[in-house]
RNA sequence: GUGCCCGUAGCUCAAUGGAUAGAGCAUCAGCCUUCUAAGCUGAGGGUUACUGGUUCGAGUCCAGUCGGGCGCACCA
């Protein structure tokens, strides 16, 4: 008798369910759901589904339940009891056997368990950072970029393609702004003192920049009307530091998509811009009144139309941003997804209302927006959004924390919740600060196993004896080894709910499992047999921090 | 004023509409002659901001109130 354990795990039950309805003469159009209750004693997996159908059969749930349950034929060794409990739950035990077959599944995937196969043969887009090369990286906009590193590797897990991009203009007002920021500063340089108006970028960047055009060209520049020198040595030099930055933080993107390509004329002798006001003219959605071009917002139910171009006849940001998301639907992306802060909130609606109206297929887009983040030092919050100054710089946090911690603390909080990221706590080297609690696992599983083959001649690379695992039955071993089992719904669910934090959570209570079970369960000192399986365990807990890590983009170090 | 997010243990946060609301930290009490004590075990701690509603069942959904955050430009 052998099958292949189905993973996820959540999907194994629902054919079985599924018979045991139709057997039993139950016709529901209710979801067949299966949950893990958060009590054990409510079994390991369980389902509602009687209590859900009870009422379109006007049956006592408990009573349907019953006779649900009477209709379940499981394979044998993989449930081991099932029972009708409460108000009509019916609740399930794994068998052990089924348990430890699947850590033996977790040793022969290797790096490709909790895998999916979903997004086979699809293209998906994620789109983050996307910041404009005004300015180094600041920490808001780290957590953006570490949300959207770790959902663009959620994908890939599910056989996604994955296209990861950078949106950015180097052409805009702002670009222009930057460009006399740095002009006055190289100004001041030559011993001038031009005004300096506060709407200009105060940071100390701008004067490193000015000095850098100053040593290389002394003051020849003095009367130099011409911006295009200063904004594109600012351009560069920042978009520099911005890609060291995310480097640093193992952040790469794939495309580097410039907003100045939607205002050239394509292949068809028309710029895409010009092309979104064209079709939304035709749909009847644009305007001309005040000297501007208007998206009529107001047919759609809001309070105000709003602008795409502008009375001095520039486009305003949205409507690049309509034509950039058609973009990515004509370069055949199956998946859509934005990350982006909650300042850029009120953003996108227009722009799913504007594809909508033009016939594009908006189920397909996906937006991930962040709450803000604030940073506790020495016990005191300050608010990084708007702090002035050095200390809010991503390359300051990475350097004081390091990239490790940098990227857990910024998803080990939901992104609909405000972040208060405690730098003391991320510094600390103990238990408190919850990425050495997870490394800590990781190294040592690593220093066991150094032992292991010191001291005992342990080859891990003994697949045949992976049937040895069946012989483990306490519950620190089975707890883990369901733990284990957990994990491809676990990244099936981040996924769903764009939402890394939910690994980071399981990961934390796999270490704990581990943790635990290595000290209730003597290794090295057990009989042969036992020490064999209980080394293979934990090389199966290894190899699920590992999955994890690399989802999440956290080292596993091999000691500490 | 209005749109979106949040309000849960002293603190930081969990909880696909399910069963007695859970972790971690902090506090207190235990566990190293033994594979990393950077760890483990246990205890205390709650009117889920408030008021109604929907239902077999609400921290979760709906309406309202109060509090905090972010937006609400012919800036991006």
């Amino acid at each position: 008798m052998t099958f292949t354990i189905a993973t996820p795990m959540l999907d194994f039950f629902l054919p079985y369910i599924q018979k045991a309805l139709s057997s039993a003469g139950i016709d529901t159009d209710k979801p067949i759901r299966v949950e893990q209750p958060s009590d054990k004693k409510f079994g390991d997996f369980s389902t509602n589904i009687a209590l859900l159908a009870a009422r379109e059969c006007k049956r006592n749930p408990r009573d349907l339940a019953l006779e649900i349950i009477r209709y379940l034929d499981f394979p044998p060794d993989t449930i081991s009891r099932v029972e009708v409990a409460g108000a009509g739950f019916i609740n399930f035990y794994l068998a052990p056997l089924f348990i430890m077959r699947s850590v033996e599944q977790v040793l022969h995937d290797g790096d490709n368990y909790g895998k999916g196969s979903a997004g086979k043969g699809k293209r998906a887009n994620v789109e983050y950072v996307s910041a404009n090369p005004t300015g180094p990286l600041t920490i808001g906009r780290g957590r953006g970029g570490v949300l959207g590193d770790c959902i663009a590797n959620l994908f890939e897990t599910q056989g996604y393609e994955v296209t990861r991009e950078y949106y950015f203009n180097d052409a805009g007002r702002q670009m222009q702004i930057l460009g006399e920021s740095v002009q006055l500063r190289y100004l001041e340089k030559c011993g001038k003192k031009p005004e300096f108006p506060a709407t200009h970028y105060q940071g100390e960047y701008i004067g490193e920049i000015a000095e850098k055009i100053y040593s290389a060209h002394g003051s020849t520049l003095e009367e130099c009307a011409d911006l295009t020198l200063f904004r594109k040595s600012a351009e560069n030099i920042i978009f520099d530091s911005i890609r060291k930055t995310l480097h640093r933080l193992g952040i790469r993107h794939d495309s580097f998509f410039n907003e100045h390509t939607l205002y050239s004329p394509d292949a068809a002798g028309v710029a895409p811009n010009q092309r979104v006001i064209n079709e939304l003219r035709q749909k009847e959605f644009i305007a001309e009144y005040d000297g501007a071009t208007w998206f009529l917002t107001t047919k759609l139910g809001q309070e105000k139309d709003k602008v795409l171009i502008k009375s001095s006849g520039e486009p305003s940001y949205r409507l690049p941003d309509i034509a950039y998301h058609i973009t990515k639907f004509e370069r055949g992306f199956d998946m859509i997804v934005n990350v982006f802060g909650a300042d850029h909130i009120d953003e996108y609606p227009d722009v799913i209302e504007a594809l909508k109206i033009l016939g594009y297929d908006t189920g397909r887009i996906k937006i991930a927006i962040n709450q803000f983040v604030t940073t506790t030092i020495d016990g005191q919050t300050l608010k990084m959004s708007t702090r002035k100054g050095n200390a809010d710089l991503l390359d300051d946090l990475i350097d004081d924390v390091g990239a490790d911690a940098t990227r857990l603390f910024f998803i080990m909080r939901g992104k609909d919740s405000h972040l208060n990221f405690d730098v003391e706590l991320a510094k600390k080297q103990s238990k408190e600060n919850p990425v050495f609690y997870l490394q800590y696992a990781h190294a040592r599983i690593c220093s066991l196993l150094r032992m292991a083959l010191q001291e005992a001649g342990f080859e891990p690379a003994t697949c045949e004896e992976h049937h040895l695992l069946r012989e483990l039955s306490s519950p620190a071993e089975l707890q883990l080894g369901f733990a284990l089992l957990d994990y491809p719904d676990m990244v099936k669910t981040s996924l769903r709910l764009l939402e890394p934090q939910k690994m980071v959570e399981y990961l934390h209570s796999l270490a704990e499992l581990f943790h635990r079970f290595y000290q209730e369960c003597p290794i090295l000192k057990a009989d042969a047999d036992i020490c064999k399986a209980r080394l293979f365990l934990s090389i199966a807990t290894r190899q699920v921090l590992r999955n994890g890590f690399r989802i999440l983009g956290v080292s596993a170090p091999e000691s500490m």
